[in-house]
DNA sequence: CTGAAAGCGCTTACAG
DNA sequence: CTGAAAGCGCTTACAG
């Protein structure tokens, strides 16, 4: 016999006030109970989750967002979709957060800086609880606008800004070193590097290759191919055209991205360029398909789960109020040699 | 000189009473003006977007869920964002919500309905706006929660589930039926189907094969190569070579999706198995990549960025609480008929 | 066409 | 350790 409150406005939602009533303690009790918040009389807290279970109680997220100031939100900003990378990435950090009660709100910025800006605008105004940013080249904007907020921020795939900064990634201009020097090791002389986007990762990347060449004396500018297109395999083909053609002297490519390395590797069977013999053929991320290449590709592993993975738990703690340390977690690469160099 | 209210929980936000303050008229009036609602006088509607404009104000979306019951979330349920289709399916999607001022929650289903079910629980927590599903294939569970929650949802990649049903999609029966007449136009007589995943679009492609070859009178259960682990590169390699090395007589493959087929060709360089001559291989959905394969791969175009759009426009519709009609969309396919088939 | 009142379902800040 | 009151910023339902 319970009396049904019936109000103009019901909508038939298990409230707060429901499980007070069933566990007869007060709705503030209630809900410093289910957040584990504060010091509460066990005895309460049992009595309040038996009831809050029983009655199939959830929270509605809209009013403990408005009360708090603070959504289940956690907005991740990344370049694009279609770029295999962030796809690996992204599935790690839902993997840690859902668990843990937050949604994943997902804004494409395009490779834009501009585009970055707004989405975060658009994102602060549903009060993310936290927020995942790709690397530091952000709009002096975007930049004002994470500090103000006060809304916990870490950044992925780079590593690296100093204190106060959160970061888990790896060292983009080491790994592209390490690449280059195994090149140089087996022998490679006249070694191009083809990118394209040319984002600040890639940009790294290519610092990278650049330090070694001019270490080893072997640096020429015209070894650079840069192409500020977005990276596929469509490209990579085209691109590789382009440099066996006009520099038929160069003895490796090492290539931004994998998906230009194994285009590189389908135009290389089509102009049946011998692949390492004539040129070797090198990539960056050993995306989904790199191992069935002919021949192989050899390309840096890069660890994009792990990031995820970390990124998230780092968030887990800075939205807990929690100090972390370090602030910058750096989780390497892995050359993965293969066949093709 | 503006008195400026200090509230205990004062947060800083402009709001709609700061509007209406300078509007000189009530908190309800900017509401309605501000959505159009109702009929207001012109007059105050420009007075008071004037107002809104000066001050900055945007509508707090916590407030306006908690109100009003239906926040401006879209959740959108795929099975996998490492197949590159719903990456485009959801990248369109994106483009149509979030100028319209909605904002996209993505759940990855991985191909499980349980997970499914479970993902969209979570989501009708946060009262989405409008609901996009892939496919027809759901547990009891979701089918009540879609009906119950009374939420605008449209269904994508597939189409025809009668009235009052919402999609926009193609039949993937047919699509597959059409290449494989091209299959057979072509001489081929034993054509296998190689498919992986085993989701319901792929079963359903099966069944366009199938149907063919019967009534071709060339139907033969070993034909059908069938595995259950997620498509990829690495897996079509391995069915090729397993199929090529098992049923020699096979002179055509038919792959479900472009990712094997892709694999399948690597798989036969290796091996110097000709194709077209020895065996042909088709594929499905016109991926990334497959235009640059050697040979390049015969496919059927899928159009799932129109999908996207036309299923993003539908449900803007419906959330407007207008009538659509026709509820299913047809966007059909397109042969691509390259070298490889 | 416009508004005063009440309410959405939580949490904060203050007391005790 | 617990609670009564007030408030977060909107919209609904009812009047006029």
């Amino acid at each position: 016999m319970t009396a049904v409150k019936s109000s103009r406005r019901a909508t038939g939602r298990i409230t707060l006030s429901d499980v007070a009533r069933a566990a007869a303690v007060s709705p503030i009790t209630v809900s410093r109970a289910l957040r584990g918040e504060r010091a509460v009389d066990p005895a309460l807290v049992a009595r309040v989750q038996e009831a809050a279970q029983r009655l199939g109680y959830v929270p509605d997220p809209a009013a403990r967002a408005l009360a708090s100031q603070r959504s289940t939100h956690v907005a991740v900003l990344i370049p694009m979709l279609s770029n295999a990378l962030f796809v690996d990435l992204l599935e790690a950090v839902q993997r840690e957060l859902r668990p843990a009660g937050y949604q994943t709100l997902i804004g494409i910025t395009h490779y834009d800086r501009q585009e970055e800006e707004q989405l975060l605008r658009e994102q602060l105004l549903h009060r993310p609880a936290g927020l995942i940013v790709t690397g530091f080249d952000h709009s002096e904007g975007t930049r004002l606008l994470i500090q103000r907020s006060g809304v916990p921020c870490v950044h992925v795939m780079e590593i690296g800004q100093g204190p106060g900064v959160h970061c888990v990634g790896f060292s983009q201009a080491e790994a592209a070193a390490a690449m280059t020097r195994h090149l140089l090791q087996g022998g490679r002389r006249r070694i191009a590097f083809g990118a394209a986007q040319l984002d600040p990762r890639t940009l790294q990347r290519l610092q990278g290759w650049r330090q070694q060449m001019q270490q080893a004396g072997l640096y020429d500018a015209k070894l650079e191919w840069l192409n500020p297109a977005p990276s596929s395999i469509a490209l990579g083909a085209q691109m590789f055209e382009q440099m066996t053609a006009q520099r038929p002297a160069v003895d490796a490519v090492f290539f931004c991205n994998d998906d230009l390395a194994q285009g590189a590797l389908l135009a290389a069977t089509r102009l049946k360029v011998a692949v390492p013999r004539r040129v070797a053929v090198a990539g960056f991320n050993d995306l989904t398909g790199s191992d069935q290449m002919q021949p192989a590709l050899t390309t840096v592993r890069t660890p994009r789960r792990a990031i995820g993975e970390q990124a998230a738990r780092m968030l887990l703690a800075l939205m807990r109020g929690q100090t972390v340390a370090p602030t910058s977690v750096d989780l390497g690469f892995e050359l993965c040699l293969r066949d093709s160099a």
